[in-house]
DNA sequence: TGGGTGTATTTTGGATACAATGGACTGTGA
DNA sequence: TCACAGTCCATTGTATCCAAAATACACCCA
């Protein structure tokens, strides 16, 4: 790992050094990670100590994946009580939806106004390695390729700060999603299908309508026949620890 | 300069709290503060050990404060370097007013379909300060208010996640738009008046123009007479230290 | 003179140490 | 049996310490 510091200069034959990725990144990722495949429960109380002795760092680098997660709405941080994982209600997971939503349509409609065919011809490749991990059933391999679809539209769309903000909402949604809706990876597949189609044909409308579909199947899935939301079991009342 | 988070009697920067609130939080609030108040200049290093020594605590809740500000847009982490001041380009702060314009056209939309009379008249007096503020030609008063009215759109929006969204962005907004762009406040207010009678009516769409206009009079201050936009004089590359 | 090199200084990244807070527990008294 | 007080302990919040990385700069040699 120590490789040269002086000779930096010629780059080009020699493979670039990856940058060391500082531990904090890639504690949060893998505490994302934990998190998104149910790893963790809502409300668990994640003791800082623990965290740091499993991952085989110090408490430093896990503190402050805990601040960024915090801030992306996975954790909250209590004063003196350190952090648990956020128990959503189902009041909040509808508000997420509607959000998701309008960033999704928007993403849909400036995807649909510039895309390439290159573009289109990758979007419709990962959502067929999509559709082949539903096949597998493999659901954390669907999940990455999911993440990777939404990610590349993001890209397509042209605007980093709605890929970013959709990012955070749709990771979220996914999740309370999984942790209590039936799947439905099959038809998500056909559904960004028939986004792609749209944003082949331009139409942004159209792409649009597709994702408000998409969002709003989500939204009924998650809900139960008789209209009721289908609960994680927690009103909206504070915690216990 | 030096934060205090409780009842320490020096002279303060920030105004006391009562509740003992971790110092991160006091120095976080204490750096928007800077960073938004033009106290600190795009690309500025933020070196750790000065931070701490100005603020007069140790380095460790300023890097904490830090990473938060990196999650919300203010600083860049660069590894092994540290923290900067965050350089906005203009593509950057158009896609921002995008992202903008759409959050807060949704928020006059659900604002209008459910605001009360009391509400209504809370956005008014609201609004009226910040007329006030104009007035006395103080500039910091009226930014707290101008938070204050969208935080209080928000919250008769009911979108708890939409409000957080709109908040960051809208500051970010507001901030690139101090920088460069010559002062509009007063026909600001008016802006915000339409869109409060608008919301009086009931008539969501109407609410939503108001806040697309709102948002497109920024736009247009923001871009010079020839259609050019203001710029920081930052291309997009990345910033030398 | 100029390019490259070695060294010193600055600054960050991570680990450890210590102080302070809050909850849990136990024991006592009515 | 229950309420309550006092104590203890687990856990967080903050400070300090050390090592690695990056930059700055003087130096050397062609």
């Amino acid at each position: 790992m120590s490789v040269d510091t002086q000779d930096a200069g010629e780059d080009h034959l020699i493979r670039p050094v990856q940058r060391p990725v500082p531990l904090r990144q890639a504690v949060y990722e893998s505490m994302v990670e934990l998190v998104v495949s149910g790893g963790l429960s809502p409300g668990e109380h994640l003791v800082e100590t623990d965290l740091a002795r499993q991952l085989g760092v110090s408490r430093q680098p896990v503190r402050e994946a805990l601040h960024r997660l915090q801030a992306e709405g996975w954790v909250d941080l209590r004063p003196n009580q350190g952090a648990f994982v956020h128990e959503p209600t189902d009041h909040e997971v509808d508000q997420l939806l509607d959000v998701r939503e309008l960033l999704e349509m928007e993403t849909a409609r400036l995807a649909a106004k510039s895309a390439s065919a290159g573009a289109v011809a990758r979007l419709r490749a990962i959502c067929r390695a999509g559709e082949a991990a539903v096949t597998d059933g493999d659901t954390d391999r669907f999940i990455a390729v999911n993440n990777e679809f939404h990610a590349a539209l993001a890209e397509v769309a042209g605007n980093a700060v709605l890929a970013q903000l959709g990012q955070i909402v749709s990771r979220r949604v996914r999740w309370y999603y999984r942790l209590v809706a039936p799947r439905r990876e099959h038809d998500s597949c056909a559904e960004h299908m028939e986004l792609i189609d749209a944003i082949k044909a331009g139409d942004a409308d159209r792409a649009a309508a597709a994702a408000r579909a998409h969002t709003e199947r989500t939204r009924t899935a998650y809900h139960r026949p008789d209209g009721a939301p289908m609960t994680l079991g927690r009103p909206v009342r504070p915690a216990p620890a």
